[in-house]
DNA sequence: GATGAATGAGTGTTCATTCAT
DNA sequence: TATGAATGAACACTCATTCAT
């Protein structure tokens, strides 16, 4: 009978950190979620930054996990990828509240905790360009293409799904068939770009960038 | 030879909010950056809000500029979209500082304000997907493709560009180059998408997800 | 088997106190060192300053029963202020912790019981007053010299001994030698002490305030 | 005109932390002696600690103004020291509530401060223990003195004659008066003093402790 | 005897904002 | 124009104390 304060404190903070941001959230603010004074929130945390750091920590264990499990998948690695990023869009949309916390307030995290994110941060983006490199050598995607652009684009197209997905009178479709949406995208992205890039003056002539 | 104060107290709102988020910054830091005590601030504004929202404003107005220069152009719709992207991603890293202010923080602005920005934003939006619906006309992009799931995608990863400018290595090449390279991705997003969606069971027998 | 739990709270006390001075010291720290939770606590004692005025209460029986049995000898005043110094700074440095907070926090006791603690205070000093001026009726110690002064000089070099022990790099010395020397000194003062006090103006002509 | 604000507050926070101890006091009592919000204080100070230290160092720099003044003097060196007690015990009463805040509430600095003002008395016992030598080598004192329990007693005795000074009925002396008193008795302490430390068993025989 | 949880008043501190000069 | 000073409300956090279990 006895209820789980401990995670009643996170989801209360995932709630509010959601709604005004972390920095504009006060600590009574989450007091009054939880429906306590905000002196006994000390109980449970240590700080206003370990909460966040809680919540930063739980999305990226999760987030995390999901990458190592397709990454370990033998596939060819485009599909690994069109895999990874549904699965990837699937799971942000199904928690979009503390997923939008991670991507929008884990700057205010400091010190050590701060450099541990960072780290991560980079670690997801070579996960992706290693895949897109290997997708490369499988000739899937035109080895032209920058795997380090081609990974920012896709993760910044990716992770901030979920701002959408609220407020975007997309209410109708499921996170499923978003996910597949986005992850057909991403695929689209690598394997549909021809780069130009250097002969900005022949584009006009080459016809529209449309292949075929 | 005096400066033009007021422009000196925006550009120094921008330097320190692009540092540490408006949120977290103060009118002490903005004000110890003009040279000025910090009560002085107010004969050039009304509130800090206000000059966040002179920031957010001005990015707008540049910003929409473009999109209505090349949404005027007489070209085909899939090679406005291109110009329009690398336009929209040069100039992005041309002023990254105050770019990446406007895209981190309008949230903070309250009331009116806050409905103004929210509203040029979903026009944004439209702009972009009126002119994906374009190219499907003009056949230059398969018509299954959800217009309104591609201009998120889309906006997504053009906007988060400077996120990952400064820090990435990414320093040798220009913004230029950077530009045209993602005008080129948000071309292949497009072009290069054959939604499957639908038949998501018959993902696996159909092969690797890239068309050939 | 089981030892005396109220002790190991007292005791406990007299450690945190001692390290962190009574105001700067939680309920938290003295838990922890007992090994309870500090809700716990209050199964011994009626509150924070309770505590402390065991810690005082103790100090004060143990060291005014050293001052009583000293008074009660039959010896010469001056002989018997030396015996009490020398087993008093013996006291104070076999017992430094409790005697220190003794000492130093007295002062945050509040009440009935400050009044108490003052009263107790100038009960010593009437004490070493009064074999002062023993003393000088037994003509050991010159009759100019002010006994309250004299008394209150003596006892702040005396009480404070504690406080130089640890760091002092007087480790090599045994309590024992130190109060004989503590002793020894505040003879010293007392019979060494021509007051020139009232004639300011001859001392220059007197030579050195050393006599002899 | 315009009232000397800062030292006001200094002003305020030696009554307030001379009444009830630093640990006790809080910056509402020091706002309200001031006569402001608690707020404002942190216009002319960085915090709470720092007011601390503004009162410590500063009679830091008083007190060692003195002894410095004294120790240049050409003088035996047991004049210099009753010239010095004298002059410094005067200044001590002088200023009886920073310099009882000084010697009470040190500890309470943190960090680097603490470590300054910990230098800083070690500093003073020096300068005592060195004008005893010396002393010593003129012959003014016996030189099986202990030199360091010696600076130690007179440090002691010396530094808290103002916790004295207020209550104990000694109103009616002026003091110039106790500090020319308090030199005597230093002095006294030093020339009076026969160490008998090792012959423990012999005093008792040797009749009363004060030799002729 | 002891725990786990909560209270409630308080702490030092920050900060956008105001305004007489 | 700008300053120096102050306001007042809020903030994150602490802590002695209580009490049902």
């Amino acid at each position: 009978m006895r209820r789980n304060r401990d995670g009643d404190v996170t989801r209360a903070a995932i709630e509010v950190f959601f709604q005004n941001g972390y920095a504009a959230s006060s600590m009574q603010d989450v007091a009054d979620v939880v429906g306590v004074l905000k002196g006994s929130l000390y109980y449970y945390i240590a700080s206003k930054e370990d909460l966040l750091y809680r919540i930063v920590d739980a999305v990226h264990e999760q987030s995390s996990a999901i990458l190592d499990e397709v990454l370990a998948l033998d596939l060819p690695a485009i599909e690994r990828l069109h895999l990874y990023i549904s699965r990837h869009v699937k799971w942000c949309l199904d928690n979009v509240e503390e997923v939008t916390v991670f991507f929008r307030d884990w700057r205010y995290l400091t010190g050590e905790r701060l450099k541990v994110v960072e780290k991560r941060r980079r670690g997801y983006e070579r996960g992706i360009r290693q895949l897109i490199v290997a997708a490369q050598t499988d000739g899937d995607i035109d080895s032209a293409l920058d795997p380090r652009y081609a990974s920012f684009f896709i993760l910044s197209a990716v992770n901030h799904a979920p701002e959408w997905y609220d407020y975007g009178g997309t209410g109708s479709d499921s996170a499923t068939r978003i996910a597949t949406v986005y992850a057909d995208m991403t695929v689209g992205t690598l394997v549909g770009t021809r780069p130009r890039g250097r002969q900005k003056t022949r584009r006009a002539k080459a016809g529209p960038p449309v292949p075929r």
